[in-house]
DNA sequence: TGGGTCATGTAACCTGTTACATGATTAG
DNA sequence: CTAATCATGTAACAGGTTACATGACCCA
């Protein structure tokens, strides 16, 4: 049970639209953890009936009506409730079908098998630009707060983890070089 | 679509059972990817369905009976494709509950946030201490073709990730004492 | 006599993915 | 004129989780 708890952490930033919480969702949480923009407003709807959540309706002119969605003490007491709540230890798991495939690559011949891993690490080295430029960011705001020292904690988890990648990537394909 | 996939790769080794399947899976894939015991048997009918695979009742008497399952030609050209079929990139993704917390903890006092983090860094010291006993094991192989060569190589990801992990705990540690 | 292993699952529910649908406005 | 942006979703299906059920044998 996490996207309804990473919707109600970005409510407690303020209130939003469904369509506004799918950007920053996007925008945030996205490097590591992924939700549709229809499973967005189906906790949106669910998290209303048990209470966490309240909605208004804007009547817009211009533009479309949109739902303004704040969040209720329930739901701030759920959300403290889940920061507070320790599980650690059911948390950390790595779940990573690029592995399940390596597992199983000795089916396949080792020219084949070096040439996707050095795709896995353009991928990788392309995702870590991408994360140094958050991190930048997160540096600039330094000024407003604890939050962001914290957004930057798990961008440089991101940084660490695609530099790890990498490295890991280079020993892999000596190892297989070897093999040929 | 991975665990049918790792289920075919487990089945080309040759012909088990569920029960074994399932043991087998915790024993090795669980590192990167998880299945519930009922979820490998729900996949295994559809899998026969699909005439990925088939089976073969065998009657003991001092046991109860067991289904044994053996890998089709339609399954073996299956688990051909999923390899050879590069999805890297789809394939890279962090998805990490404990991040997600951390993103938002800036809602609690930084003493806690300290204390917390020391808990996933001792969580990932006794994986590493696991995969260690997985990368000796995995070396013991060599011998036994390619197929253990990259079992280890899964296993270097989890040594190299866990110490990633740990580095990062420190550093991320030192951060929050500053904040105090 | 109680717990562990062998061996099979079902049922209900929750979460994630994919595809589709609507309709207005605004910028190039 | 066309594509993008704003704003809302529904439906169907796939995959993951939790709880429960059965029953025999073996070992302490």
């Amino acid at each position: 049970m996490s996207l309804k708890h990473g919707i109600l952490g970005l409510l407690n930033y303020g209130p939003t639209t469904g369509y506004d919480l799918d950007k920053t969702f996007k925008e945030s949480l996205n490097f590591f953890w992924q939700a549709q923009t229809s499973q967005i407003y189906r906790e949106l709807n669910a998290m209303e009936k048990q209470g966490w959540i309240t909605s208004e309706i804007i009547i817009q002119t211009d533009k479309p009506n949109k739902k303004l969605y704040s969040m209720t003490d329930t739901g701030r007491d759920e959300l403290k409730r889940w920061l507070t709540f320790d599980s650690v230890a059911e948390d950390i798991r790595v779940r990573d079908p690029f592995l399940v495939k390596l597992f199983f690559s000795g089916e396949l011949d080792v020219e084949k098998n070096i040439e996707t891993m050095r795709v896995f690490q353009q991928c990788c080295e392309k995702e870590l630009a991408e994360i140094q430029a958050t991190i930048e960011s997160c540096k600039q705001m330094k000024n407003m707060g604890n939050a962001p020292v914290y957004w930057g904690m798990t961008a440089y988890f991101g940084r660490d983890y695609y530099q790890m990648c990498i490295s890991w990537a280079d020993n892999m394909m000596k190892e297989m070089e070897r093999m040929k």
